[in-house]
RNA sequence: AGAGACAGCCGGACGGUUGCGUGGGCACGUCUCACGAGGAAAGUCCGAGCACCACAGAGCAAGAGUGCAGGCUAACGGCCUGUGAAGGCGACUUCAAGGAAAGUGCAACAGAAAUAUACCGCAACGGCAAUGUUGUAAGGGUGGAAAUGCAGGGUAAGAGCCUACAAACGUUUUGGUGACAACGCGUUCAUGUAAACCCCACUCGGUGCAAGAAAUGAGAUAAAAUGCCUGCUCGGCAUCUCGACAUAUUCGCUGGAGACUGUCGGUAACGACAGCCGUAGACAGAUAACCGUUCAAGACAGAACUCGGCUUACAGACUGAACUCUUACA
RNA sequence: GGCACCAUAGCCAAGUGGUAAGGCAGAGCUCUGCAAAAGCUCCACCCCCAGUCCGAGUCUGGGUGGUGCCU
């Protein structure tokens, strides 16, 4: 995933988690709201409570890449946050079907 | 053949497509090439480098830590080789292993008695008897701990009172660099606890890379002042104003007490010399996603300034000296 | 990343190395015609594993979980 759509400091993270609007499924929460900025931003959030550094790191490289699939078709000018929710290992086609199914019930997919 | 003990090493492999981080290259393209997590990267328990603060000769107190000997190391609470103690038939393993005769404290319950003694006993003497006085610490029960254990002599009954064997402590001599050991001699001096305070010896200033450092352009300087380069003069810079950047940028940021191989020295830890190898370096933070082949079917686990250790987690595979015990056979 | 601190009953908690106080909640009993109140009784693997000690909630070491501070 390009550098121009990852949310980088800690003061947009907070930004969003002010004033964003959540949507979820049992696998992710998504958090998203309007930016001036024209691309879209993407961050990633995986507390500790989730496991160890090597099951939080994996869990966020696969939503990473999940992402960066579809990051060509999401409109622009928005902040997203993904959080995940359960505490075990993911499957990557769970993942990606998910991300979509989140990103199509905002109505962020062109 | 079975059961063990010690030391060390590895931590799936190969290939394809699409992506990510760093560096290089040029024809500057969303081109191409190279490299891209660990033995513990973990816990943050020690020791250093490095940076800033404090003090600027140094010492003392307080506080904290360490604690058999000799060696190794930049240093260490680490490592090696020994000593002693404990465990194991054995190979071997484990140990915060100074001082209780400097002083203070504590030792519940039980028990006659816990640092101080005599309940039941045993014996002598007195008494008709109940029992009293004296001697004693063999035996009894309590407890984690009760005047060293056990055998013989001895005695009114007993007692290191005497002797042999053992135990503890002190000490001569000998051996060892030393911890200590051996032999001889003397003594039996009434417990444990220092991971209770404490004493003795040695070590330590504090904080930690979120430390810390650097940085642009334009203008005003009439006069004066201060600081630095610089002892003086000139000059320059800073101190002033405006603008840009502002939870930002760059540096620190990875080659170091480095790894490997060989030779030599050393029981070893380790050292010396020679050869040879080698870019992870991010800053919301890079190793992924999807497959294919294969095998013994993949454990614990993800760098964030860097090293030396310790501790903790760990599927499985392999190697070595040919180390120990049991059984069988020759 | 770094630096500190905490863990005792369902909850709030006290606790010099020697039987683990209290309060709230819960359960049972007494009292009452029935309740409430009151009284009595019960309810603990002191986060886990080792070590020191005759004996650890307490002392020492190592883990686990949680909390706070530093941009």
């Amino acid at each position: 995933m390009k550098s121009i759509y990852r949310l980088k400091k800690n003061y947009q993270y907070n930004y969003v988690y002010k004033h964003a609007v959540s949507v979820a499924d049992k696998n992710f929460i998504m958090l998203y709201c309007e930016s001036h900025a024209k691309p879209t931003k993407v961050g990633f959030s995986v507390s500790k409570k989730f496991g160890k550094a090597v099951y939080r790191n994996r869990i966020r490289r696969q939503m990473k890449a999940a992402v960066s699939a579809v990051i060509e078709e999401v409109v622009g000018g928005y902040n997203i946050v993904f959080i995940p929710k359960k505490h075990q290992a993911y499957e990557f086609c769970d993942v990606q079907q998910s991300v979509n199914r989140l990103l199509g019930k905002a109505g962020l997919l062109q």
